[in-house]
DNA sequence: TTGAAAGCGCTAACAC
DNA sequence: GTGTTAGCGCTTTCAA
C-alpha cells in the first residue's frame, strides 16, 4: 500500500496564489473580510491545482465535519432488506437526504443502531466520536427514544426527529399522519361508505396513534360509528390478517378498511379475496406508506403516500442551518402527505 | 453551536493507564511488541473511559480512514429511487457492504457519480480527497469505465469492480451472469421448450453480453435455434415491449422468453396478456435480477437472483484485506447466482 | 518493548 | 483586510 499523502493542500494553493493559508481558508469557507481581488486569485489557483479540502483535516481543527448521520433501526432495516419486498424507506431517505446534503456540500452516512440493546448509548456515542457528524437524523421509532434524544442533547449535536411531535429538544418533523388519515377517511365517506374499519399500527410508533386519531376524528364529525371497528396490528402481514379477520366477521360487515400500512392492507385484500369478496366491489381498502408493493398488488392499492424524501431533505436543510447558528423554530415542521387513488377503492356497495 | 472537542482522547487513556500515547496507539491497532500486561491495563482504561478513536485524527496522521466508498451511477440510481418500483440494488449493496464493513470496524459511504459528465475524474478525485477512503466499490457500468479505473489505479486506492471480468487492475467480482443464463435456459429446455427467445440488456453493461452468451451456449449445445430469436433491449420497460412484440410476431412463435431484467420481463408478460396468451400456458417467461417486482407480478416471475449482498460483502472483505497488504489474487471472483422458480414458467405447450 | 518528538491539513484566535 | 501562531487527536518516524 502506497502511503497516501494529499497531493495538493491548502499550502500549495496559498503559495500559488501568493497569499497566506488563512486567506485561502477564508475563501473556501466563504468568510467575509477578503477583497474580491484576492478571492479571485485564490479561486483561480484552486481551480488550476484542482484543490479539494480534506474533511478529516477540517474536522480536526475543530470546525465542521460536513457529515450528516442518519440513524436507522438496525433490526427493522435489515429485516426489510432481507425480505426484498420493496420497502424503500431507506432509499427515499437517501434520495432526499443525500441529494440535499450534496447540494450543500455535505455527505450523508447511514448508521444502524440496535434500539433493543442495553448499550444504545455506547453505540451512538461511538458513532458520534468516530465520525463527529454535524447533524443527526433520527427515524422512527428512535425519534421518540428519550435515551437517544437525551444523549444527543447532552452532546450538543443538532438532531432532527422525523416522525416526532416532541419539540422539547431537537428539530421535530412529521409527515402529517393525522391529516393523511383524515384525507383517506373522507375519501371513503365521499364514496358512500359508512362502516369503515381501521387497522392500527404498532404501539411502538407514535404515528400509529396519529393515524387512528385522524380516522376517528373524521368518523365522529360525520356521525359515523367507530366502536367495534378498530383492530390492533403491528405493521406485519400476519397481524393484518388477524385484524382483517376480526373486522370482516362483524355484522354488519364494514364496506371499507383503512390499514395503517401496505403490508396489513395486502393481508386484508388477500383474506377478502379468499372469502369471495370483490375489491373494490364489496370492500374498499386504503393503506398507508405507498411502498412499491402498493403499485404491484391486484388491484393496485389506493394509498397514503409518505413524503419521506421531502422530509429527509428538509431535515438536512434545517440541520445545516442549525450549524450556522440558526436555532430551530421550536415548532413541529409538517410535511404534507397525499392520497394516491388506485384501484382498491370504489363506491360503497348498495345497502341490502 | 457549542465547540465540540473530544471528551476522551488517547491522552486520557494513556494517563489513566500510566503509559505513553504510543503504547495506547499500539493496543488499539493490535500491533505487536506490547506486553500482555500492558495491553490489559490499556484495555481496561479504554473500557472504563469509553474511549473511541477519532476517524479524522487517524486519517490525518496518515493511516487508514476506515471508510469504504461505494460509487454508484447517479442518473440511474436517482431514476430508480424516484420510480419507486422497488428496485433494491442499493439496499442489497448496503445490506452486504455495510454489515461486513461494520463487522470489520469500517464504515461504508455511498456516492453518486455522473458518468456522462466530462468531469467524472474531477468528481471522483474530489470524493477521494475529501473522504480519503481505504477502498472503493465500483458498480456497473462504472466497473468497466477506463477513465475511472485508470484514475483509481493512479491514485493507489484499492478498488473492487463488481460486474467486471477485467483483472488488469483492481479486484474483479462477477455474479456469474453466464452461469445463471445457462441455468435459466436449461430450465426452459427441461420443460420442453425448443423455441426460446432472448431479450438483451443495454450494451453499456458488460453483463448483457454474458447473459446472452449463456443462453446461446446452452441453446447451441442442445441443437436449438438462436437465429432470429434474439432482440435488443436497454433494460427499460419500453424496450422490453418492443422486443417482445418482435419475438411474438415470429412464426413459429417462441414458447418461452428469457428477458435480461425484470422490467423487460414484465413488459413481455403484459404484452402477452394483451394478446390473449396465457402465462405460463402459452408462453413461459424468465427474468434476471429478481427485484421485488418479480414477487408481486401476476403470475410471480421465475427469475435469476442476483446475489448483490453477497458480492458487496465479499468486495468489502477483499478491499480491507488489500489494505493489510494482501494483494488480490488477480483472478475474477465469481459469486454464484441461483434460479428462483415461480409461476411464470411451465411446460411447453403441445405442438400443433 | 517502550517512549519522545514531529507532523498530517486545516481553522480559531489573535496580532498586525 | 490579512498574516502568524498554536493546536486539534492521532500515527509515524526514530531513539532509548
Amino acid at each position: 500500500m502506497a502511503r497516501r499523502r494529499q497531493a495538493v493542500t491548502i499550502k500549495h494553493v496559498a503559495a500559488d496564489a501568493g497569499v497566506s493559508l488563512q486567506t485561502v481558508s477564508r475563501v473556501i469557507n466563504a468568510e467575509p473580510n477578503v477583497r474580491p481581488e484576492m478571492k479571485k486569485r485564490v479561486e483561480t489557483s484552486i481551480t488550476k491545482l484542482g484543490y479539494v479540502p480534506s474533511i478529516a483535516a477540517r474536522r480536526m481543527s475543530g470546525s465542521r465535519s460536513y457529515l450528516i448521520l442518519a440513524l436507522n433501526d438496525r433490526e427493522r432495516t435489515i429485516a426489510d432488506w432481507q425480505a426484498r419486498q420493496g420497502t424503500d424507506w431507506v432509499d427515499q431517505m437517501l434520495l432526499g437526504g443525500m441529494l440535499k446534503s450534496a447540494e450543500l456540500g455535505y455527505r450523508m452516512i447511514i448508521e444502524l443502531v440496535d434500539t433493543h440493546s442495553d448499550h444504545v448509548e455506547r453505540e451512538i456515542d461511538a458513532a458520534l466520536i468516530a465520525l463527529q457528524p454535524d447533524g443527526i437524523i433520527l427515524t422512527p421509532p428512535h425519534s421518540d427514544n428519550p435515551l437517544i434524544t437525551g444523549l444527543l442533547k447532552d452532546r450538543g449535536v443538532p438532531f432532527a426527529r422525523i416522525g416526532s411531535r416532541d419539540t422539547s429538544s431537537g428539530i421535530s418533523l412529521v409527515m402529517d399522519d393525522d391529516g393523511a388519515a383524515r384525507l383517506a377517511t373522507r375519501h371513503l365517506i365521499d364514496l358512500g361508505h359508512r362502516r369503515i374499519g381501521f387497522i392500527r399500527g404498532s404501539a411502538e410508533y407514535a404515528l400509529s396513534s396519529w393515524r387512528e386519531d385522524g380516522w376517528r376524528a373524521v368518523m365522529d364529525e360525520a356521525g359515523l360509528p367507530t366502536d367495534n371497528l378498530r383492530e390492533p396490528g403491528d405493521f406485519s402481514y400476519a397481524s393484518g390478517r388477524i385484524a382483517a379477520e376480526a373486522l370482516l366477521a362483524r355484522d354488519p360487515r364494514p364496506t371499507a378498511i383503512l390499514a395503517s400500512n401496505d403490508q396489513m392492507a395486502m393481508a386484508t385484500m388477500d383474506l377478502a379475496s379468499e372469502r369471495g369478496l370483490a375489491i373494490p366491489g364489496d370492500l374498499s381498502v386504503i393503506s398507508f406508506d405507498n411502498t412499491p408493493m402498493a403499485i404491484f398488488s391486484q388491484p393496485p392499492l389506493t394509498a397514503v403516500d409518505q413524503p419521506i424524501a421531502a422530509t429527509a431533505s428538509r431535515a438536512v436543510e434545517l440541520l445545516i442551518a442549525a450549524n450556522k447558528g440558526k436555532t430551530p423554530a421550536g415548532e413541529t415542521e409538517v410535511i404534507e402527505a397525499a392520497l394516491i387513488e388506485r384501484g382498491s377503492t370504489g363506491p360503497a356497495p348498495a345497502e341490502t
